[in-house]
Order: C-alpha cells, then sequence, then structure tokens
DNA sequence: CTTCGATGCGCG
DNA sequence: AAAGCGCGCATCGAAG
C-alpha cells in the first residue's frame, strides 16, 4: 500500500469473541456487503474458507471461517447484494461449510468485463488500475515452502505470528472489493448501449444487473450440479487404449530406428524433415520472435500418410496420427477425468463467465465444451457422462442459431424465408446461389428438393442400403453444392477471404473468390449487414450485441491491413457469435427463474455455446422437456423475423440423450 | 525450481 | 508473405 493511501483500520474477531454478535446484527441490516475468503485452495468442491472478510462502509473485518454459520441469517436473506470479486468462487466456499448464499452475487470480475474485456479482471489488477493502489499480492506476502498448500500456508502464518500480516492482507481485498465494485458501477452506468431493447438496456449497468448478475448465480448452481460420470466404462475403454499406445509407441521407434517421443515435436520435426527427407509444405504461425518452424500437424501427417513412394514415412505418420488421437483421449479425458471426481463420482466443470470476448462463456477443469462428437469418437467419451439413477439426461440443441441470427440481423428475405419454411439453411442457399448457374452449365436447374435427395441417397449409399451407382453426378453436384454453400456460410461469418477458401474447398483462388461473389450477391443482405457493422466500428470503435454488450476493436483504422481486416473480421463475428451467446444467456436465466428445481426436480448441468444439458427425474421427464423447449425457443422480450427451433430429447447418457 | 510461450487439437 | 471467430488442455522445452 502507498503511504499517501489511508484505509480504515483492520478489526480482527477471533472465534468466540463477543463483540461478533454486535457485527451479525450489524450485517443483518446492510443492503450490501463485500465479502471474501482465504481459502485451502482453489479446489470448488474441496476446498473450504478459513478465514473470511467483511466490508462495508469503512469498516474491514476479518474473522475465522468458523464464525461463517453466526451469519446464517444474512446468507438466507434473499434481498441482500454480496459483492464479491470472484463470486462463484467464493460461493462454492461458504456452500463447502455447508451455508448456502440466497441472496444476489454481485461479482466485480464479471463487472469489469463488461467494460475492459481485454484486460485482466484478476482483484490486483483492477485495486492498480481503479484505485491507483498497488497491493502485494498473495504469494509474495505468504509464499509457500516446496510442496505446502495454501492451507498449509495459512495456518503456518497463524502459528508463526503473522497474524496481523493477513488480516491487513484480506481485509484489505474485501475493503477494495467494495471500492471498485462501486466505482464500475458508475462507469457502467455511463456507457449507453445500442441495444435492441433501449428501455431495458439503456446503459451497460442494466446488462449487468438484468442478465450478468443473475446469471452468475445459474451458473454456480451448474457449478454446483456437476455431471455424473460413468467411472467404470471409462477404466473399462482405458485397458485397450493404453495398450494400442504401447503397441504404437514400439512401432514408431521401430521404424526410426532411435527413441522418439511422440509428444515432442522438434523431435518429430527432426524425425520426418531430417531423417525421411520430407519437404516442408506448411510452416507454423511463428509466436512472438516469429520463429516459424515446418508443421507436424494432422494435416501435414495426413499428406505424408497418402506418399506411397516413401513407406517409412508413410507408415511414421499413420502411426502418430492414431497416437495422438489415443493420447489426448486417454490423457485428457480417460485418465484426467478420473482425477477430477467428486466422491458421488460427478464432475464440476467451471463455466467463466468473464473470459470470452463476445460474452460466450468458456469451461474449464475440465473443459467441458470441447469433448469429441459422438460421430468422431470411436470410444464415445460422451458416452460416459451419464444420468444418476432414477433420472435423465436432457439436451436441447438450438439449430443454425447463429445462422438464424444472421438471417434476422440482415433482414435477408431469402434467408428469412428458408427459415419460415423450416428448411434446411445450407440446401436453401445452395439451391439459390447455385442452382441459376448450374442451369446454365449442365441444362439443369438444381432444386431444393433435389439436394434434399441427393442428401438421403448419399446417406442410404455410406449405410449400404443403396449401391454405389446410385451416387450419380448430379447427385454429386446437389452435394458439393450444399458443402459449398455451407463452408462460405460459415466462413463468410469468421471474416473468410478467399485465399482460406480455395484450401477449404480444394479449388483455384479464383474460384473461391467467384463463389464468394456470387454468395453475397444472391444474399445482398448479409453482405449489406457485414458492411454495416463494419461501418459501425468505425463510428463508435466497438461491435455490439443484441443486448448491448460491446467489444472495443481499436485496430479497425489500422494501416496495417492484416490489422484492419482482424479488427473487421472480429467486429462482424461478434455481432454474431456475441448475440448468440446473449440468446443462451437468457434462455438459461429463464430456466432458472421458472423453478424447474421445484417444478419437475430439474437440475440445469451443462451449457456448450447452443446446447444445454439437465439432469431430471424419469417420472417428469416428458413435461420438463416441453417446458424447456418452450423456453429455449422463446427467450428474448419480442419475436425475431424467423423462430429459434430446438431440438430437443432425453435418454441415459450424454451420447442417446438428443 | 517454477513459469510461460509454442504447438497441436478438440468443441461450437 | 499472409490474412477464419471464440475458447481450454496436455505437453515440451526454454527462460527466469
Amino acid at each position: 500500500m502507498p503511504w499517501n493511501v489511508s484505509l480504515p483500520p483492520p478489526e480482527w474477531y477471533p472465534h468466540g469473541d463477543r463483540r461478533i454478535e454486535a457485527i451479525v446484527r450489524e450485517v443483518l441490516d446492510l443492503d450490501e456487503v463485500a465479502t471474501d475468503t482465504e481459502t485451502t485452495g482453489l479446489n470448488i468442491v474441496a476446498d473450504f474458507p478459513l478465514y473470511w472478510s467483511l466490508a462495508w462502509g469503512e469498516r474491514r473485518v476479518c474473522m475465522p471461517a468458523t464464525t461463517i454459520p453466526y451469519f446464517r441469517e444474512s446468507f438466507a436473506d434473499p434481498t441482500k447484494r454480496w459483492i464479491f470479486a470472484n463470486a462463484k468462487y467464493d460461493t462454492h466456499m461458504f456452500a463447502n461449510v455447508g451455508i448456502d448464499t440466497a441472496g444476489e452475487l454481485m461479482c466485480t470480475q464479471v463487472m469489469h468485463s463488461l467494460l475492459y474485456e481485454e484486460e485482466s479482471h484478476e482483484l490486483k489488477y483492477m485495486e492498480k488500475q481503479l484505485l491507483g493502489w498497488q497491493t502485494r499480492s498473495f504469494k509474495d506476502l505468504f509464499a509457500p515452502k516446496k510442496g505446502e498448500t495454501i492451507g498449509e500456508r495459512l495456518q503456518r502464518a497463524e502459528r508463526e505470528g503473522e497474524l496481523d500480516k493477513l488480516i491487513e492482507y484480506a481485509t484489505c481485498d474485501a475493503y477494495c472489493t467494495g471500492k471498485i465494485k462501486g466505482i464500475l458501477k458508475h462507469q457502467l452506468e455511463n456507457e449507453p448501449t445500442f441495444s435492441l431493447y433501449p428501455e431495458q438496456f439503456p446503459n451497460l449497468w442494466h446488462l449487468f444487473f438484468k442478465v450478468e448478475m443473475p446469471f452468475t448465480k445459474v451458473l454456480w448452481k451448474c457449478e454446483r450440479q456437476g455431471v455424473k460420470v460413468d467411472c467404470e466404462y471409462l477404466k473399462k475403454i482405458q485397458g485397450p487404449i493404453e495398450e494400442e499406445i504401447k503397441k504404437l509407441e514400439r512401432k514408431l521407434n521401430r521404424l526410426a530406428g532411435r527413441l522418439i517421443n511422440p509428444q515432442s515435436n522438434p523431435q518429430l520435426r527432426e524425425y520426418f524433415y531430417g531423417d525421411l527427407k520430407i519437404k516442408p509444405r506448411t510452416y507454423t504461425k511463428g509466436g512472438k520472435k516469429g520463429v516459424r518452424e515446418p508443421s507436424i500437424d494432422g494435416k501435414m501427417l495426413e499428406w505424408v500418410a497418402e506418399q506411397p513412394d516413401n513407406p517409412d514415412a508413410k507408415a511414421a505418420a499413420e502411426v502418430l496420427l492414431r497416437l495422438r488421437d489415443l493420447m489426448k483421449t486417454n490423457g485428457t479425458y480417460i485418465v484426467g477425468m478420473q482425477k477430477r471426481l467428486d466422491q458421488h463420482q460427478r464432475i464440476h466443470t467451471r463455466f467463466n463467465q468473464d473470459v470470452a470476448r463476445t460474452g460466450r462463456l468458456s469451461s474449464a477443469n475440465p473443459n467441458m465444451q470441447n469433448v469429441k462428437t459422438v460421430e468422431e469418437d470411436e470410444w464415445q467419451v460422451r458416452g460416459a457422462f451419464i444420468a444418476d439413477e432414477g433420472k435423465d439426461l436432457i439436451v436441447g440443441d438450438y439449430e443454425q442459431l447463429e445462422m438464424r441470427l444472421l438471417a434476422c440481423a440482415a433482414a435477408e428475405p431469402a434467408m428469412i424465408d428458408i427459415f419460415l419454411s423450416n428448411r434446411d439453411i445450407h440446401m436453401g442457399n445452395a439451391a439459390l446461389i447455385f442452382g441459376p448457374s448450374y442451369e446454365k452449365k449442365h441444362g439443369w436447374r438444381m432444386s431444393y428438393e433435389d439436394i434434399v435427395e441427393a442428401k438421403s441417397i448419399d446417406k442410404k449409399v455410406k449405410a449400404g442400403k443403396l449401391p454405389d451407382s446410385e451416387m450419380t453426378e448430379l447427385v454429386r453436384l446437389c452435394l458439393v453444392a450444399r458443402l459449398r454453400a455451407k463452408t462460405i456460410g460459415f466462413g463468410l461469418n469468421y471474416g473468410m477471404k478467399e485465399n482460406k477458401l480455395a484450401r477449404s474447398l480444394d479449388c483455384t483462388k479464383q474460384e473461391a473468390k467467384d463463389l464468394i461473389d456470387l454468395y453475397l450477391k444472391t444474399l445482398p443482405a448479409v453482405q449489406q449487414f457485414y458492411d454495416s457493422a463494419i461501418e459501425e466500428c468505425k463510428a463508435t470503435g466497438y461491435s455490439f450485441t443484441l443486448l448491448g454488450r460491446r467489444r472495443f476493436h481499436p485496430e479497425i483504422f489500422s494501416s496495417r491491413l492484416t490489422e484492419r481486416w482482424g479488427a473487421e473480421r472480429k467486429a462482424v463475428n461478434n455481432n454474431i457469435q456475441g448475440t448468440a451467446a446473449d440468446v443462451v444467456k437468457l434462455a438459461m436465466i429463464r430456466c432458472d427463474r421458472e423453478r424447474l428445481d421445484l417444478r419437475f426436480g430439474t437440475h440445469m448441468e451443462l451449457q456448450v455455446h447452443d446446447e444445454l444439458m439437465f439432469e431430471n427425474p424419469k417420472e417428469t421427464t416428458r413435461e420438463a422437456i416441453a417446458v424447456i423447449q418452450d423456453i429455449m425457443e422463446h427467450p428474448l422480450p419480442t419475436n425475431l423475423a424467423v423462430p429459434l427451433t430446438v431440438s430437443i430429447g432425453s435418454g441415459p447418457s450424454w451420447i442417446n440423450a438428443k
């Protein structure tokens, strides 16, 4: 703390102190109180608080965590507002000593992220940025000995006469959190939004107060609930996977004639580009130092695996591709997942509300948002996420959420029409875009129905229900058309240019450019939407979502083309991705408000961007599904130009709940 | 000894 | 010369 800052003196009340009774009464009368915990660690279900601090007015108070239950009445008050630097985490800690927080959770990290999305949202950073105070970090003040846990370090602090230091540190955090909240509230109130709903969200404070703040609690419940894991299943597949890994490692070493660590890219580079004399075709991005190395990624290995004239390289590439797949599955999911289970074999991911610049969630410890899909995963890891006994999993998926929102934002009549008539957007787009040109080229105008038919033939041929001869040239043309429309559609939302499109469609740059031109000429409102998003960004410096969440793009005027293009891409994408995030967020808040838990025994477990997962007692699954679907399909204050549709189903595991 | 950048790869 | 958005994790290996 700098010399010129005067904080109120810290107050310490040991367990059993008579004066605590007065504190309890005082806190009970407060509308808002800032709180911070000092805990045994960072695990949201296993760790617990050792000390806690409260701050209000010019008071800052520290007590042992054993006093938390004395404040039960305050915690039970649904109207009280608790201010935290990291609300979800601290309330987990309270829950871990048996105290649920009924009040509202105000999180300064989340508040900060709405204003300064590119900056750190840590308390220490905000203290410096907003208060101008440089406080010392926990690790600095309480450096742990080797192998010592945070909890052990804290207990040693008290034993070794460092209690004053601890009290000063702990109360300072709570006090600063309260002050920072005041500053951030003021700043949020002074930032108008460009929301579609200006009455509900005139400025960022409303966005925080009406959406993000209740959302924090929804996420807390998801994290708390966790997902049941079928441990037996994981163990069952672990054996064969590890066997195969060993076998493949031996094979790789045999091929190389020496020991190679398949997880060391430098070693692999030496082997493939040195020993095996593969000619580099692509290079890595090059980090800070800008050193671009020959790539050793999946694309490159797949290419090598198709070179018959270099049989050793071919074999090694095939082995390595397989090894990478197996090692990731085993390390991250089979072994990694089991380490994270609680005593009820449930996994508790953490949903981060303030990481993604677009307002999306991120998931960590473990990341439940990048588990392989059923189609891609021979080990069916998703099958290991199950419903508890007597329960179902319910999974609801938005269908083409981002494309629907694009159609609405752009007010593109052709796309809106496709959605209103409940057709597949990529098939519809393909027919619109390529139909006329195919007529010129092939004398046959490809229709929407042709593509539907082609897709169905393709499916049946792949399933062996129809002979290969059914895959006529026209069928192939239809499939290519759909794939192209899909790739371009998604690609443009990400700001893809002809260069990259040519590579992903395997065509020339000129062809790719013509395809993009044709696409945007056919859907002119989409082109206009992209243009106006960039214009808006140039006029304001920001891009905005439907509810008014914003993102700053200072590079929009950069003289460096790559930088400017980057800002343009992000501005366009933030409109779409961020609005989709808004929609799902509102749906989750409504699911919570509708008290599905009380009505059906429903508990929300996961969000995977456009997908929600619930655990539900079997007896009420049917009713719950109907209500959830209705909520998810009508998340906004008003209806949009196209309906948001949700496919929803239930089952015993993540695989068969769709 | 820990930390951090780089790489590769999974999801929407 | 290159130019696709948004994330997290495991791992290696260099740097502090």
